[in-house]
DNA sequence: CTCGTGTACTTGAATTCTCAACTTCCACCA
DNA sequence: TGGTGGAAGTTGAGAATTCAAGTACACGAG
């Protein structure tokens, strides 16, 4: 009554095209999985380094970046996060020493998120154990086919939730 | 420097085993995949129906149920979340009228989270939008053999961050 | 120059989630 | 029969997230 119907397949465009039994099954799985491995990620992450998981990615982000900063915005398009997400974020993580923010000079709106050192040297620290806990949980898991396969799969997916990733520096919009 | 590193494979076990560069795309691609989805089915289902997308899946989980009911430790096993979530969740969704609570006969300690007839109907109005957003968001855009694939992988690593599911009803321990 | 529209980012309040107790009860054993 | 250890569930405080609104600045049209 809720993902799938027993009635035969309908062209009626106001009924809905229920999930089949199979496609059920992917659905669970897929549910099942994301959020055992967020909770791991999390957990190993806040025990480890004091933080979520999502807040390590943004130090990544900065890691990579030129000079190891990153515009507010860039950064949270980057993470797939709202502004208003990463502004609270970035706080905390300035309040821990991890972040400093700076003034763009060119734009007085525009602020700059900036890896510190420590928050480098915080990184490099944990880094084996967080590459670690992936490997375990997914990459030593799969086959060299099935990885492939998960990429295509989740960029596919992913570029269908991006507004217009493609089209150019389009905006956020929500 | 912090996913990937230029050195060649080490046979140290001090060594991190980096991310590959491929390993890399397909981790961000997931990221991204699973970022972007939980974002987008939580705004739909909060904007029509009022509730997390987690919430929703609670209510399902009760409509399936025999009798509509659960144990919440059964239904938080079932659901991938721990019991102190669970009670949370409960309490909110006691108070928009979708569950209710009931005592367990048999162990004073239990209880029972039972889905309302209000609950059942909101599931069955709200039902055929949710699956048309997964639908769009996943099973329109893979093949078939994408599906199947992405069933397997999943199911995989669900199963190796579920502590013992072949085992028995063995305990939820963190 | 200034008005209006839009961009960049922040803020506060309400909601949800985590973590560590805590209460109550069951089951078993001596 | 009375402990005792564990299981079921809740609670409260703090952290993270969402949502709607707010401030400050940029930029083009007139």
């Amino acid at each position: 009554m809720d993902y799938m119907n027993t009635a035969p397949t309908s062209a009626d465009p106001g009924e809905p095209r229920w999930l089949t039994a199979e496609e059920q099954r992917v659905w669970r799985a897929y549910i099942d999985a994301t959020t055992l491995l967020e909770d791991h990620l999390d957990r190993q992450l806040q025990r480890d380094a004091g933080m979520p998981h999502v807040y390590y990615g943004l130090l990544v982000k900065l890691a990579e970046a030129p000079d190891r900063r990153l515009r507010m915005t860039e950064l949270a398009m980057s993470a797939k996060i709202t502004r208003s997400r990463l502004s609270h974020a970035v706080a905390r993580l300035e309040k821990s020493g991890w972040v400093r923010r700076e003034d763009c000079p060119s734009d007085k709106r525009g602020q700059f998120a900036v890896l510190t050192d420590e928050g480098q040297e915080m990184l490099a620290r944990h880094a084996p154990g967080h590459v670690n806990a992936v490997r375990q949980a997914v990459f030593d898991r799969l086959t060299p086919e099935q990885q492939k396969s998960l990429g295509e799969i989740m960029r596919i997916v992913a570029e269908g939730l991006q507004p217009s990733e493609a089209g150019a520096d389009l905006p956020w919009l929500r």
